[in-house]
DNA sequence: CTCCGATATGGAAACGTTTCCATGTGGGGA
DNA sequence: TCCCCACATGGAAACGTTTCCATATCGGAG
């Protein structure tokens, strides 16, 4: 541990204000102002004077005071469940993109899906003095932060959320999404599915996701998938999500709310001995970058969160520029045909095939290192 | 596209100061500022009546008032190339797990790995006060952004970066991993080698690990390893990757810079007809998840983005408290022990065997459905 | 009854801007 | 020569806080 010499930078002056360039142009303040900020009438010889003070005093407009005045902060709140998860992370990324070139900065909190945290994280930037605020929560429908941000005229926009409360949304529409892959599975002969998520309870997009498939599998005449939630354990653990899959009743198509998740499976399932997609077939929610570049390419849904941060992005600028709040129909989502995805074996088809012993789970561990 | 119906929300009043609050509890301004920081005496009787007040006003401070007069905005700025690449994102992550606790919040940038908007996207985190600065960049010891923010006292912390210009960073020592690397590929016969990177020209990691990797090579008396810089064109369509690949001379290892690289070659490797890692041995950088639910989990320097990003919080916090800076050793990385590691093809363990035709490689694309 | 100290309270300055308004200067037209 | 107007300039208020300081009130001790 190594500790670098003391020294006391040379610090030139710790603030120059627009009060220390007008001394030293040996103008007033106003006029310095009008100047820097070309609003106003200056004489030539003034103009250069304050130019000279502040580039020799290394000046720079001091966003608070700004802010105060003129009770636009130029920041916009963002608030998402975890940038740990690459899809909002992107999101967050689209966001970034769009509004950088708009003078609006992103100031940025995350919840950690806790639903608690996510309403206590926004009223500390509504604190903040926000212009507006994007935002990815647990229950946007319920929240008192929300309902403040509201009361103090402060334009909201949503990301992933199925628009809800007046509230516009950049979102693709998870429900049909979801139907569009039971379409699949039906259309292949599955019947016995099973839909598995994490949390659940504190994302909506999983319940739409999951609705959406229900409600397919149902018009099809297909038993209703298996909804399995998975504990943060059995996601991380394939050993602990093996055995949970083992002991499932004669899955044949699994439905992963997310792309993590399905790669999750596949890995169990090797250590199961079985062959995805003989054995089982998965499919995936996002569309992330990885599951094109595996092995076996996962089939999946394909979003783009980033295209969801840019248009929650451009909603909130519209709104900031005095809009009326508009919904933007839901962005596209498309198939992508993997290899993860195939009819049952045949000796599945029908209903009542007896479950197979899977070997061992607890011996499987050498597989590892074989893949 | 549908339109909300125009109604203005019942605002009830835009804002509600601490003077509203005064007014109504019939009592200085002073006095409430008092009361409701608890920062000085106050009767009980006025008290009871400024807490009401401010209950039926629904008030709350502006932090923008208080930053102003306080000269600290409780506000950290951090910079860094993308949040799209999941390293950063989890170490953004991590700083924000930490920052939680304590009331700072995290103002964030990214440059998209440009040397010019970094140090614009560092002068606006200035001009919005921040109190601190957590920073990835292109190239901090010339950086006349980072500069400044020395000039005016502001605290600054590196991620990512090998300690610099005297100012304290969380990172890895990305060199020793990569010597790490060569080690590995030396002892196990491999002698031609490359290393493949993006942006090396603005990654001084890339730089740190293929300096390292060179270093290790020619203390074992291997040849240089070839240095190969992808354009993003190549890293996203491993078509275009095979080819690049197919022209090289006989590699028998790859270290790749970066986790995603490595994936996309392994990907290409297959295009060509190549088995990793009978005919290819890879090992990748980062340690992503994703590289250990591979079919063929991935061989990779294994590092913790969020403790970077939580180290970097930390430091700056301390720095924040008027503590000496101090760099911390360097956090730790492991050898992930992969799959796609392993001796050279005996036919290729001499240095003169004739580069293998590769098969078409248009040919190939076929190969994307079965994986 | 007087005086002192402790306690309670509010006015006002300061933080760094922008902008309204008033003042001052100059030139051109009558 | 005189006026008026356009232009240049600076003072001051306002934005929402906190905090210093002065004042007011009260109880108790002498």
């Amino acid at each position: 541990m190594e500790t670098f010499p003391y020294r006391r930078v040379e610090q030139v002056k710790a603030k120059v204000t627009i009060k220390d360039v007008a001394r030293r142009a040996g103008c007033g303040i106003a006029t310095a102002s009008r100047v820097l900020n070309n609003s106003g009438p200056a004489s030539a010889d003034v103009r250069s004077r304050v130019q000279k003070a502040a580039q020799d005093l290394g000046f720079s407009f001091s966003a608070l005071g700004r802010a105060l005045q003129s009770s636009r902060s130029m920041t916009v709140g963002c608030l998402v469940p975890s940038l740990a998860n690459p899809v909002f992370a992107e999101a967050v990324q689209g966001l970034q993109t769009v509004l950088a070139g708009t003078g609006y900065q992103l100031l940025i909190a995350s919840s950690n899906y806790d639903g608690a945290a996510d309403n206590d994280a926004i009223a500390t930037l509504i604190a903040k003095e926000v212009d507006g605020l994007i935002v990815t929560m647990v229950a946007p429908e319920h929240s008192a932060a929300l309902a403040l941000a509201r009361t103090r005229g402060i334009p909201v926009a949503l990301m992933f959320h199925d628009p809800v409360a007046g509230l516009p949304s950049a979102h693709v529409d998870n429900g049909a999404a979801a139907r569009e892959v039971a379409r699949r599975f039906g259309d292949l002969g599955h019947r016995r599915t099973a839909f598995l998520a994490l949390r659940f309870a504190s994302s909506d997009r999983s319940r739409n996701r999951y609705a959406g498939f229900l409600a397919e599998c149902r018009l099809r005449g297909l038993p209703d998938p298996v909804l399995i939630e998975l504990t943060e354990t059995e996601a991380n653990t394939p050993e602990r999500l093996a055995q949970t899959l083992a002991a499932l009743p004669d899955l044949t198509a699994i439905f992963a709310s997310n792309d993590f998740l399905a790669i999750a499976v596949q890995k169990a399932a090797r250590l199961l001995g079985w062959r995805v997609p003989r054995d089982l077939s998965v499919v995936g929610f996002d569309g992330i970058e990885i599951g094109r570049l595996l092995d076996v390419p996962l089939a999946t849904i394909e979003t783009e969160p980033a295209a969801m941060g840019r248009q929650a992005a451009l909603t909130l600028l519209d709104l900031l520029q005095g809009g009326a709040p508009v919904q933007l129909p839901p962005l596209p989502f498309t198939f992508r045909a993997g290899a993860t995805l195939a009819p049952p074996r045949a000796d599945r088809r029908d209903d009542d095939r007896v479950a197979p012993r899977p070997p061992s789970v607890l011996s499987l561990k050498t597989d590892l290192k074989q893949g």
